[in-house]
DNA sequence: GTGTTAAATAATCAATCTGTTATACAGTGC
DNA sequence: GCACTGTATAACAGATTGATTATTTAACAC
């Protein structure tokens, strides 16, 4: 018990899920037709692993689970990382051109990642 | 292979020698002696996978290993938590707001996390 | 009631993770 | 050369993870 948020993102599955949330509510079935690789149980138990870490909420609507996401769950992530972020290279500025040299270097044209 | 940030910050006693390189690099043994729950060769794989992810690096000298913080490394991940940070309840303030409650719900009177 | 739909859970399996002990490797000092 | 030190790697065991198929649960529609 006790999922926690690191353990619930280090799944990029889970983390798709949520950034596909991100981008507004969905059913569960829904979210499971995303993942056409994967079966709608997979699906299901990564929600709950999903639901257990606090990141997102579930909406009961008939037969129908919708799912929300819940930002304030990554907030214990975020004060984690950003401990860190004040050591980068300098500002900002600095870290977004790292990010935009990593990018370049790691896939020349694509996009997706 | 492609040993990634999220998996590498997913296990608790590689967040805890990240946290300890913050504070300073280290000689591996030093490292390996802060957990005196885990053995000399655990240790070393947990480091090995921070090497892999990029978030840290390793000076040789003579037969020591200085462990050395990049937090760059966390660029990704800051880079992605990022992203939900403007979704949060509101600013900042409430943001520690959040935390603080959260704080207090989940431990009345401790200080450790 | 029956049949249908939406989603979660159970049972199972293979792969991966994390730990152990034992061993190898590389550098130092004599 | 030999012994010693510091660290990494090998081999293995047990626990956990992530997937599958089969089944259950719950609500709807008739």
């Amino acid at each position: 018990m006790t999922t926690n948020v690191f353990l619930a993102i280090s799944d990029p599955t889970r983390r798709a899920v949520l950034d596909l949330l991100a981008t507004g509510s969905r059913k569960a079935g829904d979210i499971a037709a995303r993942f056409r690789h994967l079966t709608q149980p997979a699906v299901s138990r990564h929600l709950k692993v999903l639901r257990e870490a606090g990141l997102v909420n579930v909406e009961v609507n008939a037969q129908q689970r919708i799912y929300e996401l819940k930002p304030e769950g990554l907030a214990e992530l975020y004060e984690w990382v950003a401990k860190y972020q004040a050591m980068w290279p300098d500002t900002l500025e600095a870290l977004e051109r790292y990010l935009d040299a990593r990018a370049v270097r790691q896939k020349p044209k694509g996009k997706k990642r």
